[in-house]
DNA sequence: TTGAAAGCGTTACCAA
DNA sequence: TTGGTAACGCTTTCAA
């Protein structure tokens, strides 16, 4: 190793606390005081200190402060996928409820991918952040039991807890399906269609649920059927959109309720480019989720407006109250209810 | 203060390499080199160790680790808006390109907010990341000399340097708006519109002048006017659409260029929604980004494809050398081409 | 191959 | 109001 003053660092060397404390002529506590408890120094020399710290530059080491503290003031969020608006709305909500109660926010993004939701889980783990929030993909993990094992305070978004030792934050996915179907038979449909992939997403299966209970209640005047898809994409609503179009006009649903937005979209477009059927005369059809990637097609699409906002913002406040320990905190889930948002594409009288 | 032994804890307390050192019957000092340099230690107490950690669950505080060491392995990408899919991009190249090198990526999201940006690098600062990368918003912020100052390393994502003791990555705006003009014109059009903020936003100014320079080049036989706009969103889309709608037909452009694909989009939908007006035919249209919001517009948009993920991984691996110090590392930018990606939206011919 | 001890830059306590 | 000093949990010498 070089002797640390046989050659010019390349860049300045960052001033520390004693370096502060040196050339302000006090010592080393009595900055650290000026930072985290200026009311216990005389105005002069919290003065002189405060000149010294703008004049270094000096800066806390953070790694630092959360050793010695402790404690750390960050909260790290691992989200399943930033390319939807939901998820990036709950970090928009989590990270305004966590500056105000002081904590900074900082995101990893799993991009769907389960490897990485663990890696960063485990980074999160390792940085002891103050906490962790967590947008999980569907299916088992390992990370989530690392991370409670070690006493990490965790919050679950849009999913499910799998044991009953942290809180979560939910959409009412059931019921979002159940006033899907509910418009639609008002707006007059009578053959419903629901499509998603029920079986490798939760959510969606939920929602498919609701809507079978709305068809149920009405006794056999309406009716109900599943067009499972792969995932929900913009190509997976392309296919549909295809199916649809094909089917004999008797067969044909007068309602689709598709599991997303995206699906949606895709719907949408191929059966308006390839087809003479007309939303929402021929075809109503509602979205789910109010996702701006969809707020641009030509027909304004109907949806399900989830409430990813305030998800974050309680997801951020739950879990801030458990690293607190504010009156020994009791884990709980809250679950919020989705908004029926209802545009051009489902609209059909009004 | 409770003594630490006169109640349990609420969480199990997270064990320390002293810990594991204890159960496994060695010092502290091998602990660390199980973890650090495995080949030092025999493979009998490697083994044992590694048990031990397995058992007791431990992991390596980070903060500590970083402190001992002076160097974090974390690097921070504060980034000015995560609901466009270019900077979405970025970030997933840049994480690549961290993980190959061993390093891991934390996004902090901007949202188009200079005090939140500022706030981000400083707590980038603080926590004392390996390096930043910044995809800043446009004008000056405060936060980046003062990261710089600290001799943090940075790399300016799509944004020219203010000063040249930084890397940068870039997209070639100028070339794209020449290839843009360039395509049109050969598509027929020979009165071109351009429409941008092109007053707010260095990138699309950049992209007028390509564009102005194509038809510079024409010599007389295009031309090319300016209408601005006051962003680049879906909504300013809209208020040009109306614009050319209500043109008289020799003032209308038979080309437009909209600075962004939202733009584009929202002229899209307006022009067909609220005219007889058909693309190309009538007017041909074509975006920049390609970004996928506006993928599942009923038109597929032509645009310019920027080259987000290489951008991202390109910044990161300048970043990591900058860290690193690799050949003494020497500052650079670096300056990508966006690739012209041809759709209905403006194809006339093939 | 293993152990002991000196930092790393803070915080928080107790004395002065 | 200030100063001194022992932690915090780890890495990294240097000895054994």
């Amino acid at each position: 190793m070089a002797r640390s003053d046989d050659r010019v660092p390349e860049g300045q060397a960052m001033p520390r606390m004693s370096d502060v404390a040196a050339v302000a002529g006090v010592s080393l506590g009595t900055v650290s005081n000026a930072l985290n408890h200026p009311d216990r120094l005389s105005p002069a020399t919290l003065k002189r200190i405060r000149r010294v710290i703008q004049e270094l530059g000096f800066v806390r080491n953070g790694a630092a402060q959360s050793l010695a503290r402790g404690i750390s003031t960050t909260i790290g969020f691992v989200i399943i996928d930033l390319s939807n608006s939901f998820f990036l709305d709950m970090s928009r909500g989590a990270e305004q409820a966590a500056a105000e109660a002081g904590f900074a926010l900082i995101l990893a993004n799993s991009d769907m991918d389960m490897a990485r939701q663990d890696t960063h889980l485990d980074l999160f783990d390792q940085q002891r952040t103050a906490g962790v929030l967590l947008a999980p993909l569907p299916g088992l993990f390992s990370g989530l039991e690392r991370a409670r094992q070690h006493g990490q305070p965790l919050v679950l978004l849009n999913a499910a807890p799998q044991t009953s030792d942290h809180c979560a934050v939910l959409a009412h996915n059931e019921h979002g399906g159940y006033l899907a179907a509910r418009h639609l038979i008002e707006q007059g449909c009578r053959q419903l269609a629901f499509c998603g992939n029920i079986d490798a997403l939760p959510p969606i299966r939920q929602r498919y649920s609701g809507a079978a209970r709305a068809v149920a209640e009405t006794n056999g005047a309406v009716r109900l059927e599943l067009i499972p898809t792969c995932e929900v994409q913009v190509g997976d609503g392309v296919k549909v959109g295809r199916q649809v179009i094909e089917r004999e006009t008797a067969w044909r649903p007068d309602g689709v309720i598709a599991g997303a937005d995206l699906l949606a979209a895709g719907i949408v477009q191929t059966v308006l480019s390839q087809s003479d059927l007309r939303f929402p005369q021929d075809v109503a059809i509602i979205g789910y989720d109010d996702n701006r990637s969809a707020w641009n097609a030509l027909i304004p699409l109907s949806t399900l407006a989830q409430p990813g906002l305030e998800m974050g913002r309680l997801a951020a406040q739950l879990l801030i109250e458990e690293i607190t320990g504010r009156q020994g905190h009791r884990h709980r889930q809250i679950v919020l209810e989705p908004q029926l948002v209802v545009r051009d594409s489902s609209r059909r009288r009004g």
